[in-house]
DNA sequence: CGGCCTGTTGAAACTGTTCAATTTGTGTGG
DNA sequence: CCACACAAATTGAACAGTTTCAACAGGCCG
């Protein structure tokens, strides 16, 4: 667990021995969770930070007449609620997609490292940075972007997060996601997601076989979507 | 300036003198602008964070076809481009709504203000997480609430945001947006803005005198919205 | 086998858009 | 102070994209 974390901070700055050492020394605890898990709740109060070791999740947003919006996908490698390092109270829920393991560490640990370990804290302030970004262009999405555009858009961003490469020739991926939950991340309903999936796959954009997703034309599904992967930030390292 | 800066860190960290002596010789430099000047454009590589001392300002993101979607409205007291602190490329644009009076910090010394000084750090930590809660609430709004329930969800926050309380009886606030760029914060046309506020208005939520927005009945509009304050979190301190 | 969740399809209804025209307001120059 | 220009607001009517409702098919699990 602490080498992956070490791994991802070093992608975004560079790391000194000694930051290494602090980092391998974070107490820590593992939990594997199965799906539909909540992680936390709006309300709640945690003191403890969980970062994705394996397994997806999601934030969601509730309407209190019990309409849902998820406004974040979180892939491993991500903290799932960072917000409750500096924020007492949650301010949404973190569902578990798959089933997921996690690593979670105490908030105080957590902000020892940031004082202790400036590399770390600037890794974790581009974490944050970035998903805020992604926030931005899902706001641009649902708001400006009709249903076809924006289910490739999305279709776009998990080849890129995902695979983590769009060069490499053949983009599929498995997308544990339900037609409703697709909806709900998109602002649409399940059977409009249906429909216009369909409608993509009939037009040979991309190839459906249960929930793996083969993108067949990334040229065409990335204009449709109007996809330019700047939001994600990802070649961001300090200097 | 820098004792608005002070001010601001000072109501979510506890800042000692030392603290304070540091944020006084920040360097800056003022700058005051017209409406519609652009403060940043996506795809640049700014060298120093901007602050609101007086006036309003937005973030926007733009389709490749010229569609614009107002993603965070700015008021004084906020870092428009703290995300520029750790992340080299801006991923949108920032403009000003209003005549806007800027402070601009050096990015060199803001960071070198936060290895010194771990109070301002939490105080920059606070505002970038609550900006994402912000952007969090408004993917709900525009992702499931009806054109009514959205502007009025708009309308409220801007109570609390511009008026900083909602108990002292009557709410009223310059409100220096046009119905196109309401439209374009919610995703939506202006006519059908037009024929909201008009429709708030003959259901007597609101009150409208020019660009001057009264709100009649809080607790109807707030029901109307859906809204609860939380996502705001306001009342954050760091203990 | 039965139950339940997910996906699929059709038809009707509705919310919000588009287009186009008109009015109101505001600042500028004569 | 009026005339003009221009941006913003307002209104109507037709239209389109998406939702809603409803029914049914398929797959997985106990």
């Amino acid at each position: 667990m602490t080498e992956q974390l070490i791994r991802k901070f070093a992608s975004r700055v560079a790391m000194s021995a000694a930051d290494r050492a602090h980092v391998a020394t974070l107490p820590f605890k593992v939990r594997t969770i199965d799906a539909s898990t909540y992680v936390l709740r709006e309300g709640q109060r945690p003191t403890r930070c969980a970062f994705i070791v394996e397994g997806l999740a999601y934030r969601q947003k509730l309407t209190p007449n019990g309409e849902r919006e998820i406004v974040s996908i979180l892939t491993p490698g991500e903290f799932v609620d960072l917000q409750n390092l500096f924020l007492d109270e949650s301010d949404h829920d973190i569902q578990a997609l798959t089933r997921v393991t996690l690593a979670e560490i105490p908030i105080t640990a957590l902000r020892q490292l940031i004082a202790a370990c400036p590399a770390a804290g600037h890794a974790l302030w581009i974490d944050a940075l970035v998903e805020s970004s992604i926030h931005r262009e899902w706001l641009l999405n649902i708001g400006r972007r009709n249903a076809r555009s924006r289910l490739a858009h999305l279709l776009c961003e998990f080849s890129v997060r995902f695979n983590k490469s769009t060069s490499g020739g053949d983009i599929a991926y498995e997308l544990p996601m339900t037609q409703e939950q697709l909806g709900d991340a998109l602002g649409l309903t399940p059977v409009h997601v249906n429909r216009v999936l369909k409608s993509l796959e009939t037009d040979q954009l991309i190839v459906r076989k249960k929930r793996q997703v083969s993108v067949v034309d990334w040229s065409r599904l990335r204009d449709v979507a109007e996809f330019n992967e700047r939001y994600l930030h990802l070649g961001q390292v300090i200097g």
